[in-house]
DNA sequence: AGATTATATCTTGATATCAAGGTATGTGTG
DNA sequence: CACACATACCTTGATATCAAGATATAATCT
């Protein structure tokens, strides 16, 4: 009897009208993600990073060399508007982390790419990451692990098309 | 090979030394979880609610009669800090959803209640959100919904306590 | 080539959130 | 009973995000 078990049980006292198996779904879902980012967060802190520079900097070093890759690509990967990414730019460049290049073939647009300092730090703190990763998925075995990468590729598989 | 495979392939290229595993996990659980969002605030919107309000007033609903929480059982409920649900209930108060009552039996706090057009607006958009979410689920069985359930709470039991 | 449409990025303004600290009331201890 | 400590809520200040719109460049179409 955990917490979204408990929610279901007041509303199929209060609405036994409703069904509401899938919310009890989508709300382990949302309380899951909402751990899991509060834990990975301090990770992060360890090496003055937050959730949106981390993001930034591992999409760049993951792509491998040269490491860049454009502000409208960043946004596609990492799920936010332009703004957003502009902003978040804005502050890696402050720190150092990336540069801002001209794009040579796209007179609009520029091209953000790691810089030296910014390699190392993502290549460091991604280590770290990973372990804390480890450490927060340790209470599945492997099997279960991959049943649910499983089940959730599928969910997502009908979600996010549209 | 959906877009979190994509991730864990480049990585693999990259960074061959770490295991990845857990982040193509962890990494749907944060997409899904955006993207379930985003399809459920088309919901709230329809009733002039919001992913915060439509938490608070769900949350004294579903408490039953007579429908009252102190703000620090409503924090509780929904993961946000003090200053938050302060805002939360400022704005709920000023729509005419909620009321702030003295609590008579602590007099450092309030108890917030739902008003009657609280209760009938949320009455009706909960069962709205009940059916998005159903559709939302609809790419799963019930049997693989039950299992997915079974994993997410064992996943949550590991991570949540602390 | 000129006009139109599309694209890439940035800017602006509004909002939600958090962390840290403040104030008032309650609780417990000697 | 006085004093310390805890609790409940609010305030403040900083920040990240989004939506909408602005600007510059590219691509396309006649």
């Amino acid at each position: 009897m955990d917490h979204v078990d408990h929610i279901l049980k007041q509303w199929r006292q209060e609405r036994p009208d409703l069904d509401v198996d899938p919310m009890g779904t989508i709300g382990r879902v949302k309380r899951l993600n909402h751990a899991l980012m509060r834990a990975m967060e301090k990770t992060w802190a360890k090496y003055g990073l937050t959730d949106a520079s981390f993001d930034v900097l591992a999409t760049l070093r993951r792509e491998g060399a040269p490491y860049a890759l454009s502000p409208s690509d960043l946004m596609a990967s990492t799920m936010v508007t332009s703004g957003t990414m502009t902003h978040r730019i804005n502050l890696l460049e402050k720190a150092g982390l990336i540069e801002r290049v001209k794009n040579p073939e796209d007179g609009r647009g520029f091209l953000i790419s790691l810089s030296q300092r910014g390699f190392d730090l993502i290549d460091e703190a991604v280590a770290a990451h990973v372990e804390t990763q480890a450490q927060l998925v340790s209470g599945l075995t492997d099997e279960q692990r991959q049943q649910l990468d499983a089940l959730l590729r599928q969910f997502l598989a009908g979600v996010e098309q549209e």
